[in-house]
RNA sequence: GGGCCAUUAGCUCAACUGGUAGAGCAUCCGACUCUUAAUCGGCAGGUUAUAGGUUCGAUUCCUAUAUGGCCCA
């Protein structure tokens, strides 16, 4: 016996033969609508002649009398159905309308007796018959896995989802709402470049076949957005879809979305005042308030955010004076003897810089909760930031450090052409002394700058990560649609390609 | 890169110390005019992630692999 048991799907596809064979499109091409589901949940009783659209969810189905909640993304509908008001669409209701489907009907609102606005159904219409249940109903999607593959899913079955992902476009909207009434100008950049810089990161490798040059995806907009600062912008900004080919973690994707803007003629601290007018701007207005709840941390973005220097933190919370320890060997010696662990393999091969970095990373970065200015970062740390006047051995640069994660990046940036071409010939040979991470000399990059780039302060911030902190989501995939996963059931592959 | 955990019906989950793999929802058949996890009755649904091993007997124990999650570096 070789009989195939029938799977829901193998039924659904009969049904579709049926519903043809008896003169019914199940994929009819439109549907004339009067009101959205928000809308039609807001129209008083006795409205009559309202048409809505949407994906059924659930159904209720009695002998005469039946019911069924029809969503989108924005909201979630009752309707009704009866054996009086329907006539014949009555039993093909019954027969042919399953969970899943889309359909399309005609009504009138009215509240039930415990209440609820529903569309009392005088004629329907199939609009898309489903092939595939939906997960159940009561737990709903709950994998992980199948979250991120199958975000559809997730969006359908997952309020919770629903909202995050309306509040990722609500900060985007609102940031560039508010950069806009400032007089900003939204702006792209190239994405394939043939140099990868404004950033130390490992790009992604391509290539481009009709120029036969490899290219790469770009890690930062930093460098094009200064070009045109020097062409005469005063103000541009951009969200830019950046690619890092490193480590998959909770905090890190390896493509993202990073918002930069650039404005001539502020310094850092002008650019200080003006985050925190953008950000406490941007949370009222999409969560009505500052203060944001991270990992069971109320977090309050209330102004003015504090403002310490790399060397007042590390002494604050490694009891570490930096400046008194200027060398490489100094300030690994008191590191050992305050017996602090740094993370990173092996120090000894580190620079002071990074060493201080790591200094910071490992005993104060994660102590910071509450939004703080970290500034005066170490020159070598930061190729593309303006040497501090006083003190040529730092940078004037800051960073928004919240809980524990830095949130934004920012600088009076690096406008010398002469000083720019050293510090790069500088990364260059770090990079052929085997550092990847390392910028490599962008020439184009300099010869701009020698035609002039007024004063400038640049920021990025990295969208995902700002979403994943007000969204109190830890892990920073579910604050994008479809994070990149190995493919399913893919078999191998790589197995040969180990020594 | 290292450690721990997970993978069982379309979905959410059980299965004691190794002894015939179960339930709810969804599907299918039937009843039902205010339901909302609708309810009630009935049917059906499985290569327990994959490949090996131990055993009279493996969802359970062991090894490897795959995918994912969490923690660490």
């Amino acid at each position: 016996m070789t009989q195939e048991k029938k799977t829901v799907r193998d039924e659904r596809i009969d049904m579709i033969a049926q519903l043809r064979a008896e003169g019914v499109n199940p994929y009819p091409d439109r549907f004339e609508r009067t009101h959205t589901l928000a809308e039609a949940a807001n129209l008083s009783e006795g409205t009559a002649g309202v048409r809505v659209a949407g994906r059924v969810i659930a159904i209720r189905k009695m002998g005469k009398l039946s019911f069924a909640h029809i969503q989108d993304v924005d909201q979630k509908l009752q309707v009704c159905f009866t054996a009086n008001d329907l006539g014949d669409q009555y039993p093909f209701f019954k027969k042919y309308i399953d969970i899943g489907d889309f359909i399309g009907v005609e009504g009138e609102m009215f509240a039930t007796k415990t209440g609820e606005i529903t569309v009392r159904v005088v004629s329907l219409q199939l609009l898309a018959k489903a092939l595939l249940t939906l997960p159940e109903k009561w737990h709903g999607l709950t994998d992980q896995e199948t979250c991120y593959r199958q975000r559809y899913l997730d969006l359908i079955m997952n309020d919770e989802s629903r909202r995050r992902f309306k509040l990722r476009s609500d900060v985007i909207r609102e940031i560039r709402r508010f950069l806009e009434d400032d007089g900003f100008t939204e702006v792209e950049t190239p994405i394939l470049q043939s140099k990868p810089s404004g950033a130390l990161a490992k790009p992604f490798i391509s290539h481009h076949n009709a120029l036969d040059i490899d290219v790469y995806l770009r890690i930062a907009p930093e460098t094009y957005l200064k070009r045109l600062i020097v062409a005469g912008y005063d103000r541009v900004f951009e969200f830019a879809r950046c690619f890092r080919n490193e480590g998959v973690s909770t905090a890190h994707l390896q493509e993202f979305l990073m918002l930069e803007y650039y404005a001539a003629y502020w310094n850092y601290q002008d650019n200080m005042d003006y985050t925190e007018r953008l950000l406490v701007h941007t949370l009222q207005k999409v969560m009505g308030k500052t203060r944001v709840e991270y990992m069971g941390e109320e977090i309050d973005f209330a102004p003015p955010w504090p403002r310490k220097s790399l060397r007042e933190v590390i002494l604050e919370h490694a009891a570490i004076d930096i400046d008194a320890h200027r060398s490489k060997e100094a300030l690994l010696a008191v590191i050992a003897e305050k017996g602090i662990k740094l993370e990173d393999a092996d120090p000894k091969t580190l620079g002071w810089g990074a060493l201080v970095d790591n200094l910071y990373k490992k005993a104060c970065r994660p102590n910071i909760v509450a939004p703080m200015f970290l500034t005066s970062h170490p020159k070598e740390l930061s190729p593309l930031a303006r040497a501090n006047d006083g003190d040529p051995a730092i940078t004037d640069r800051f960073q928004l450090v919240v809980a524990g994660m830095e949130i934004v990046n920012a600088y009076s940036e690096l406008v010398d052409p002469i000083d720019q071409r050293e510090r790069l010939v500088a990364q260059q040979s770090l990079r052929e002394a085997g550092d990847d991470e390392a910028m490599p000399l962008d020439e184009d990059y300099v010869q701009c700058m020698e035609y002039g780039m007024p004063p400038i302060s640049g920021w990025g911030m990295g969208i995902d990560r700002f979403v994943a902190l007000i969204a109190n989501e830890e892990n920073i995939k579910n604050t994008v649609y479809f994070p990149i996963m190995r493919p399913a059931g893919a078999a191998g592959g790589r197995s040969e390609s180990l020594d």
